[in-house]
DNA sequence: CTAATTCATCGTAAAAGTACGATGAAGTTC
DNA sequence: GAACTTCATCGTACTTTTACGATGAATTAG
């Protein structure tokens, strides 16, 4: 990409696109849906859902720790995750503030 | 990425990915922003909030209307665009709809 | 018609993302 | 300690994304 811009914009618009980028994978976000289907945190079982090997998967779980989505524990020879839900809370703030100042205008003038 | 295996997923995840991987940038962030904050549509006073070429902002914005997040029409010798309120409905739809039936757990088994 | 504008597209280059198998670390079990 | 399980990381390969300048199409202005 010829050295990424990401610096040159908002904090808040570094945030909410990092998070989208955590999203922006249907596996990541069927790993999400699994892990908010599970009352407790689920670790290699997604692997067996999943049709991918399981260092993807495991890349992946990387890559929603790293955007602060999940959370992670080690519990013996197997790691642990979980849905971090106050990112989630956030994030939703994020989205709304970022855009409710434009709910006030239901006129279209062009498009 | 060897095959992206986005077919492998159920069609709500990928609708879901989909959606923020055209979030997933700040500067189509700050597009939608811009977009947002006018009551009437811009075109090429983008670029100049920008920090970016024109081309690339006309990627960004090529993406979006993909996306389906925008309207663009063509007013004379200039691009008119504009946000497309019903896509983020529908996105606020799915994602809560994804991850509702989790809210009911509060207690937290590890993590 | 000519010149100027607005913008999309093309070509190109470099970075980042995605995927897999192989390897190895850490822990458990016997 | 030996064998096994579970998982992260490494190396690699290929695709996609991001970015820019250059070019050209379409419209407007003179």
């Amino acid at each position: 990409m010829a050295i990424a811009k990401t610096e040159a914009f908002s904090k808040k618009e570094q945030d909410l696109a990092a998070f989208a980028k955590a999203l922006a994978h249907p596996a990541r976000v069927a790993i999400l849906k699994v892990l908010a289907g599970k009352d407790e945190c689920v670790c290699g079982q997604i692997v067996e859902v999943l049709p991918l090997a399981q260092s993807t998967v495991s890349q992946h779980l990387t890559a929603l720790k790293a955007a602060g989505l999940i959370n992670g524990t080690i519990d013996g020879p197997r790691s642990c995750y979980c849905i971090n839900w106050k990112a989630f809370e956030k994030f939703k703030h994020e989205f709304n503030s970022l855009f409710d100042n434009l709910q006030v205008k239901d006129q279209q003038r062009c498009c």
